[in-house]
DNA sequence: TGTACATCAGTGAACGCGCGTTCACTGATGTAC
DNA sequence: TGTACATCAGTGAACGCGCGTTCACTGATGTAC
């Protein structure tokens, strides 16, 4: 049963969206064409009508998802972007968090289509650092690019190393706090 | 043909010790018990001979590549551990290299078994960090713990973030570098 | 110490299963007259 | 505008393949006498 050219795209992008969660929340490994299709609300078969293969749509649902952290970046001060990011709510919503953080590991063995994106998204993070920086007037882009690269790994370490940790364990909760303080409080100055 | 005793206890641990290097270098779904076995020098039906299953031997090489990180950073002073962390080389050296830093978002999706083990790993390397300080008088246990969280999150997630970078991209490098100095160089002083 | 038997580490074929992908088919949509 | 035909998004069965796991078998090791 054929469908509107307009649902055809919606439906797509719908599919795009729903892997970009499922991939944050259970990996590429973790979640078959079929799981996928399913979860959209389709049948497997239709999904090569749509992308050329499941590497394909990995790279697309990680751009899809990348650009969100992009938006809550240019949303949000440098303080409140890291407030959001280094809390727990972040770190159990694993499915609609950064997914840089839930995927990034899964990244480093991908084909270079992939990684691309990576660093496409890591880099447009960093430019608006840059500017930012420069706007306010308190730092040169230089430094205000070395700091974000700071900050940002520090960030994703912390997410990745307290989902690492049992549900139950103190250190999870603890990781998390030390490293928002770390970030945050030199920025109220 | 059966084998000695002693023979069979050292072909356990070198079946292990290969676990742990495959599994850094291609995660945890990129390895399957036949290649594994292979790569040890076996062939695949002897596997659970040794172990239970697959998820098994995936928790003791775990903890037998975190062992390698903690008594890295016993022999090294908190400086030098992170020079060496935060260089070219060790993002290189996936399968030699941070089991922590190549295995956490693959850990994160795992049973509590293997979370407990990343979290067991983590807590030595705190519990050394706070008795280095104390040793050295400069900072009290509790400082010397949340600097080392501070640390350790940043050097894990620049690691991180660079291998998701393409090769060739001149991100992945910075990324090391920017951090590898705001660790460094404050603990020269 | 020497002999006979039980044990069990390692082998390689075989298992069921779920994966990514293909394909013939359906029927509403898009298009040409 | 109305009609006839081509298109193609979505369906569901089927494909080959590699996975984790099982099993009957081998033969050197370990053990009991």
């Amino acid at each position: 049963m054929r469908v509107t050219k307009a649902q055809a795209q919606a439906n797509r992008a719908h599919i795009v969206e729903t892997a970009s969660e499922l991939f944050r929340e259970r990996g590429y490994d973790g979640v078959g064409v079929a799981d996928l299709m399913a979860a959209a609300g389709f049948t497997h078969g239709g999904f090569y009508k749509h992308f050329g293969s499941k590497a394909d749509l990995m790279a697309e649902a990680a751009a899809c998802g990348l650009a969100k952290t992009a938006s809550a970046e240019e949303a949000l001060d440098v303080a409140q972007f890291f407030q959001r990011y280094l809390s727990r709510e972040h770190r159990d919503a694993r499915s609609t968090g950064c997914t840089m953080a839930a995927l990034c590991g899964d990244a480093a063995r991908q084909p270079a289509a992939i990684k691309a994106t990576f660093a496409d998204g890591l880099e447009g993070l960093l430019k608006r650092a840059e500017h930012a920086g420069a706007e306010n007037g308190d730092q040169d882009p230089h430094t205000a690019r070395a700091r974000m690269i700071e900050r940002f790994a520090q960030a994703v370490g912390a997410i990745m190393l307290s989902r690492a940790c049992p549900d139950d364990a103190p250190l999870a909760d603890e990781i998390i706090e030390v490293c928002r303080k770390a970030i945050v409080a030199p920025l109220a100055d």
